[in-house]
RNA sequence: GCCCUCGUGGUGAAAUUGGUAGACACAAAGGACUUAAAAUCCUUGCCCUUUUGGGAGUGCCAGUUCGAGUCUGGCCGAGGGCACCA
C-alpha cells in the first residue's frame, strides 16, 4: 500500500484553500459571530516554536467554530514598528521598511505552511501609513478629549536604545529589550492619561470571567488601589514652608507619629539644594541602584531638616522632618508620615535615627501590656495609647473614626490612591508612528489638522546619527499649517500604542476614512477568544483595555467596553540546553548521541556535551528548533499534532524529537488505517449492525466537543489515538457500508481542527462534497444498555460487575450477591448497610 | 517580605468535578517477524504469592465522609508575579 505523502497532500490543500478563499470572513451579519484572535507577531525574521504553538491553538479553535457554523473572524497582521528593525537596518545599511517587509514575506510563507485558517485578505501591518494614519487621528481625538498631555519629568532612559521606557518596560532596573541598566533623566514627554480610568480598569476586571485569574490579579496589583486619607501636617520652622501633604492608609496610627519623611524629589528639596550635606545625601540616594538586590538590601537612610511637623491630633506633639531614600515622589505626595510601631520600614528608620517607637495597636487577644520590640506590629487589633481612638478596633472602626476626626479638624480628607501611573508614550526613535504635533518658533505646539494626515515617516534617511534620527531631518520637520511654517514633533509613539487597537482594525481593515467602521465593530467586537503569551499580562492587555475606554469616552456611539471577552495564555515551548566544556552554548542540531551519551563534533573529533536543564527556547541559549525545518521533515499535521499533545496548552511543553517522530508515525499509521476503511466501504458487502461503532462515535463527539470548549487539546490528541486504537480493531468486522461511512465521516470531521490536511484528503476519498458540519451527539447512543458497577466493601473496590442499566436497586443487589467473590466476602461478615450510586457503584458496609 | 498557581509512575500527563487512580503517549525491559538491521506488532511495568489472589499507593500530617487525587485545616517543596506604594 502506498505511503502517505504529506508533502504533496499538504501543498495541494494549502493551494486549494488559498485559491478558493476558503477562510474568507463571512459577510452575513445575521449569523452568530466568533472573533478568534491570536496576538500578532513582531516580524523579526522567521517564526519560532512559540508562534507555532500560539497559532496552532488559535487555529484549532477557529476551525472548530467554523465547523459549528459560526461566522468566524480569524485574521493575522504584523506588529511591525519597533527597535529591532531600526537596529538591524543600521547594522546592514538598509531601510527599516525593506528589512521589515522582507521578514513579513518570509514569515507569512512560513505561517501558510502550518495550514492556518486565516483570512489573509484582512492582513494589516502597523508600520504602513494606511494603519498609522488612523492612529494619528486617534491621537488628535484623545488629545481633544483631554486624555493626552505633555509634561517634564524624570524618565527611565535606556542608554543602549537611546530612548525612554515606560515603567512597565523596566524589569529589575533594566531595559526590557536591551537588558542595560536604566538611567534617570529629565525630559519633556507625551503621556496618555491612563490613570483617569484607574477605577474603570479595576472594576472591569470583575466582568472578565473568561480570563485567567492570574492575569486579573496581576492587573489588579498593578493598578494598586488603596483607601486612606490625605493629611496636611503643619510645619513649624523659619522657612517659607507652612504645611506638608501626606497620603496614608493608616490614619488610625497617627498617635504613633514620630517623624515625617520626604522624597529627595519633593518640591521642598529646593530649599536645601545649596546645603553641602544635603547634596552628599542626595548623591548617596541616587547611587542606590535600581537592581533587585540593592533595593532589598538598601539601608534606610535620611537627612534631617530643620523643619518640625505637628501632629494634627495632638498639637503638642512635634516631630522632625527628614528626607529619606525610601520615599518615592511619584506615589501619593512624595511624603510619608512615619509610625515606627506599626510599619516595618518606619521601624528600621526609627531604630537607625533613635526616634521614639510608640505602640498604638495591640493584637485582639493579647493579655496584659503589649509593646512593640524587635519588629513593627502590622496586624489588626485594638487601638491603645491614642486618646479618643482608644479601644476602637482596627482597621475598620479606628480608620473611619480617624478620618472623621481629621476632616473635622480641617487637617485633611478621605482619599483613594492608585499605584497606576500615566503612560509615557514618547520614544526617541525613527521606526515608529509620528506624533501629529507641530511647534512654532517659540516652542508652543499645535495639533496637525486631520486633513494633513498621515504624517509619513521620511524614507531613505541616515540612521547612524546620535539619538533620534528624526531630529536631523530638518526638511521633513517643516510643515505648513494655515500658511505658517511649523516644525514637526520628532518623538514617535511607543509601539504598544500600535497594538492597543489593532483588534478593532481587523474588523474593517480597508476602511479609508477612519480606523474602524462602526457597524463592523458593533458586530464583531469583543474578541471572543484572545490567545497569546502571559508576558503581556500587564502591558499590552492593560493598554488595550485603556484604549477602548479612551475611544468610548465622550463617544456615545461606541458601545463596546472590554476588548477581549475570553483570554487564554499559552505556555512556552522548552528544550534542553547544551554546552561544551568551555561553557559555550550548542544548538540541538550539533548534538548527537550513539551510546546513550551526548556528543558534538569539533575538528573531526567528538567531544562530550554538558546537558543543562530544559528552558524556554531562546536564541541566546541556542536551545531552539527551527519550525520550518521540522515542517519540511514531518509535515504540518504532524507538527500541529505534536505541539498540542502531551501538555495542556496553558502549561509549558517540552520539545522532544521522539515525541515529534511519534506524531509523524501516527499520521502515517492513520493513513494506512484510512485506506483499509475506504476499501471496506467500497466493498460494500458488510451485514453487521453498527451499534458499537455508533456508541463509540457519539461518545467521541461529546468528548471532543467538550474538550475543545475547555482547551483540553492534549486530551483531544489522546482521544484521536484512542479512536485509532478502536478503529484498527473494529475494521475487521463487516459493518454495513453505508453506516460505516456515516460514522467515519463524523469521526474525520472531529479530527479536522487538529490535522486539517490529512483529514481534508481523507474526506475527499469518501466522495463527500457537501459543506462539512460539526456532528451532534445523538443521546440515544450515549445511553448505554449495560453499565459497569463498582462493588466496594467498606469503600474499597472489590469487584466490577456488568449489568443492565437502570435496574431497580433490589435487583442490582441480588445480581451482585450472585457474584461468587462478593458473596464469599459477605458470607462471614455482618452487613450493616449499603450505599447505592445509581448505574455506578454499590458500597457494602460490613463489620 | 507580600500576592497567585501547582505537587499523581522513570517522563509528559488523564480522571465524567466526591464514586474503577494512572486514559493517551514517550522512554525502558522482554518477545514475535527478519540471515540481520530498520520498520511494524505483542507483552510487562509498586510490594507479597508459582498462579488464583491479597496489600500499599496521588508531597507530608490530621479532619469531614459509606467513600478523598478531588473538600477543610496545618506543614513541606516547586514555579510565577510584585517589590521601599506610605
Amino acid at each position: 500500500m502506498e505511503r502517505y505523502n504529506f508533502k504533496t497532500v499538504e501543498e495541494k490543500w494549502q493551494n486549494f484553500w488559498q485559491k478558493n478563499k476558503s477562510f474568507k470572513t463571512g459577510l452575513d451579519k445575521k449569523k452568530k459571530k466568533f472573533y478568534c484572535l491570536e496576538m500578532f507577531p513582531y516580524p523579526s525574521g522567521k517564526i519560532h516554536m512559540g508562534h507555532v504553538r500560539n497559532y496552532t491553538i488559535g487555529d484549532v479553535l477557529a476551525r472548530f467554530k467554523t465547523l459549528q457554523n459560526y461566522n468566524v473572524l480569524h485574521p493575522m497582521g504584523w506588529d511591525s514598528f519597533g527597535m529591532p528593525a531600526e537596529n538591524a537596518a543600521k547594522e546592514n545599511n538598509l531601510d527599516p521598511k525593506d528589512w521589515t517587509e522582507k521578514n513579513i514575506s518570509v514569515m507569512k510563507t512560513q505561517l501558510k505552511k502550518l495550514g492556518l485558517s486565516i483570512d489573509w485578505d484582512r492582513e494589516i501591518s502597523t508600520c504602513s501609513p494606511d494603519y498609522y494614519k488612523h492612529q494619528q487621528i486617534f491621537f488628535l481625538e484623545l488629545y481633544n478629549k483631554g486624555l493626552i498631555y505633555k509634561k517634564e519629568n524624570y524618565v527611565n532612559w535606556d542608554p543602549v536604545e537611546q530612548t525612554v521606557l515606560a515603567n512597565e518596560q523596566v524589569i529589575d532596573g533594566k531595559g526590557w529589550r536591551s537588558g542595560e541598566t536604566v538611567e534617570r533623566k529629565k525630559l519633556s514627554q507625551w503621556f496618555f492619561k491612563i490613570s483617569e480610568f484607574s477605577d474603570e480598569l479595576l472594576n472591569g476586571l470583575d466582568q472578565l470571567d473568561k480570563w485567567p485569574n492570574k492575569v486579573k490579579v496581576m492587573q489588579k496589583n498593578w493598578i494598586g488601589k488603596s483607601f486612606g486619607c490625605e493629611i496636611d501636617f503643619k510645619i513649624k520652622a523659619n522657612t517659607s514652608v507652612d504645611k506638608i501633604k501626606c497620603f496614608t492608609t493608616r490614619p488610625d496610627t497617627l498617635f504613633g507619629f514620630s517623624f515625617l519623611a520626604l522624597s529627595v524629589d519633593h518640591p521642598i528639596s529646593k530649599f536645601y539644594e545649596k546645603d553641602k550635606e544635603y547634596q552628599k545625601f542626595k548623591q548617596q540616594c541616587s547611587k542606590t541602584g535600581t537592581t533587585e538586590e540593592s533595593i532589598a538590601q538598601a539601608e534606610k537612610i535620611g537627612f534631617k531638616t530643620d523643619l518640625i511637623a505637628i501632629n494634627p491630633f495632638d498639637e503638642k506633639s512635634e516631630v522632625p522632618v527628614y528626607f529619606a531614600n525610601f520615599v518615592l515622589m511619584d506615589y501619593g505626595f512624595g511624603a510619608v508620615f512615619g509610625c515606627p510601631g506599626h510599619d516595618q520600614r518606619d521601624f528600621e528608620f526609627a531604630k537607625k535615627y533613635n526616634l521614639p517607637i510608640k505602640t498604638v495597636v495591640k493584637p485582639k487577644d493579647f493579655k496584659g501590656e503589649f509593646k512593640v520590640k524587635d519588629e513593627a506590629y502590622v496586624g489588626d487589633g485594638i487601638i491603645i495609647n491614642s486618646s479618643f481612638l482608644d479601644k476602637l478596633s482596627t482597621p475598620n472602626d479606628a480608620i473611619s473614626k480617624a478620618i472623621e476626626e481629621i476632616e473635622k479638624r480641617k487637617a485633611g480628607k478621605k482619599k483613594i490612591n492608585f499605584r497606576l501611573k500615566d503612560w509615557g508614550i514618547s520614544r526617541q526613535r525613527y521606526w515608529g508612528c509620528p506624533i501629529p504635533i507641530a511647534y512654532d518658533d517659540n516652542g508652543d505646539y499645535i495639533t496637525v489638522p486631520i486633513n494633513q494626515l498621515p504624517i509619513k515617516l521620511p524614507e531613505n534617511i541616515n540612521l547612524k546619527t546620535k539619538g533620534n534620527p528624526l531630529n536631523h531631518q530638518e526638511e521633513w520637520r517643516k510643515i505648513k499649517i494655515d500658511g505658517k511654517i511649523y516644525k514637526l514633533e520628532t518623538d514617535t509613539l511607543d509601539t504598544f500604542v500600535d497594538s492597543s487597537w489593532y483588534y478593532l482594525r481587523f474588523c474593517s481593515p480597508n476602511n479609508k476614512s477612519y480606523g474602524y467602521d462602526f457597524d463592523e465593530i458593533k458586530y464583531w467586537m469583543p474578541v471572543n477568544q484572545y490567545i497569546g503569551g502571559v508576558e503581556h499580562a500587564i502591558l499590552h492587555l492593560l493598554y488595550s483595555r485603556f484604549f477602548m475606554l479612551a475611544l468610548k469616552h465622550k463617544n456615545e456611539k461606541f458601545v463596546s467596553k472590554e476588548p477581549f471577552d475570553g483570554l487564554f495564555t499559552q505556555g512556552m515551548v522548552c528544550h534542553e540546553t547544551y554546552k561544551d566544556k568551555n561553557n559555550n552554548w550548542l544548538y540541538p542540531d550539533e548534538v548527537f548521541s550513539d551510546d546513550g551519551k551526548n556528543y558534538f563534533k569539533i575538528n573531526d573529533k567528538r567531544e562530550r556535551v554538558i546537558v543543562g536543564p530544559s528552558e524556554s527556547m531562546s536564541k541566546s541559549k541556542k536551545n531552539v528548533i527551527d519550525p520550518e525545518k521540522i515542517i519540511r521533515s514531518y509535515g504540518a499535521d504532524a507538527v500541529r499534532l505534536f505541539i498540542l499533545s502531551d501538555s495542556p496548552p496553558e502549561k509549558d511543553i517540552q520539545w522532544s524529537e521522539q515525541g515529534m517522530v511519534a506524531s509523524y508515525k501516527f499520521i502515517n499509521k492513520f493513513w494506512l488505517l484510512h485506506k483499509k476503511i475506504i476499501k471496506k466501504i467500497k466493498m460494500n458487502n458488510g451485514s453487521i449492525d453498527t451499534y458499537d461503532l455508533d456508541v463509540f462515535t457519539n461518545k467521541l463527539i461529546k468528548k471532543i466537543s467538550t474538550n475543545l470548549e475547555k482547551f483540553n487539546y492534549n486530551v483531544i490528541v489522546a482521544n484521536i489515538y484512542e479512536t485509532y486504537n478502536f478503529l484498527i480493531k473494529e475494521i475487521e468486522k463487516d459493518y454495513k457500508s453505508v453506516l460505516l461511512k456515516e460514522n467515519y465521516l463524523k469521526i474525520l470531521t472531529l479530527m479536522m481542527p487538529i490535522i486539517p490536511h490529512i483529514i481534508s484528503e481523507a474526506i475527499k476519498d469518501l466522495d463527500y462534497n457537501k459543506k462539512l458540519a460539526w456532528p451532534i451527539a445523538n443521546d440515544k447512543y450515549l445511553q448505554e444498555k449495560y453499565v459497569n458497577i463498582v462493588v466496594q466493601i467498606n469503600g474499597k473496590k472489590k469487584s466490577l460487575i456488568k449489568i443492565e442499566k437502570n435496574l431497580p436497586d433490589i435487583e442490582v443487589i441480588n445480581k451482585i450477591k450472585e457474584d461468587e467473590k462478593i458473596s464469599n466476602i459477605l458470607s462471614d461478615k455482618n452487613l450493616l448497610k449499603h450505599i447505592i450510586v445509581k448505574n455506578r457503584l454499590v458500597n457494602f458496609i460490613v463489620k
